[in-house]
DNA sequence: CCGTATCCACGTGGATACTG
DNA sequence: CAGTATCCACGTGGATACGG
């Protein structure tokens, strides 16, 4: 009874890396090759756009594909448990604008 | 435009703190004391309680109520604010739950 | 273009002891 | 009962340089 909390956690454990939240937003709905999420991911280094990505993939959130081309050319995308985590991306936003604006008039 | 995701980090950032979505919950939709919620956070410190709660009141998504007798009584309750998260943790859960079983089947 | 390899600063979180 | 006060381990995240 009292795991009934724990899928909250783990959830939050998952997507509460540092630049999780924000990988996850830009890739949905498209995939993206790997400079084109460090551009939109401001002062993000290669090292931790890297290891955010491998442990997002670990957890089953996003996908690799790896084309064996000349440039290298790699594009990241979300898995179906990956899309499933919109609904709650959204309702962190629906309430995050809510905290901001209480934050504002004070 | 690129601040649309500013409210979902902002949010993350507040409840993303160890033992924030378990107060947070155990907070929903009664008021606790403190060594209630001492005694239903598993191995949770009173300086680590402590900490969280004041980050939570700091935040404004916890109200801390003092009565001056003896002894001590201090009452822990949500705010508009933390009763506005309710939609954000169930969402989190149904997600952590979906989650927890793709792991669980590989 | 897409990484890996080192090295390191810092803050979060924890152990323990004490107090009004 | 409800905290403070210290001290500290550890991991996350960052800077920088190099590689396939």
């Amino acid at each position: 009874m009292d795991d009934d909390i724990c899928p909250t956690e783990t959830a939050l454990d998952v997507i509460g890396g540092k630049w999780k939240g924000m990988i996850l937003f830009y890739l949905n709905p498209d995939k993206k090759r790997f400079n084109e999420l460090r551009r939109v991911l401001p002062g993000i280094t290669q090292r931790m756009l890297t290891k955010q990505l491998r442990e997002l993939e670990e957890d089953g959130l996003v996908h690799r594909e790896v084309y064996p081309v000349v440039p290298p050319k790699v594009e990241y995308s979300l898995t179906d448990l990956g899309q499933a985590l919109s609904p709650v991306l959204s309702s962190l936003k629906v309430w995050g604008e809510k905290y901001l604006e209480c934050k504002k008039s004070k």
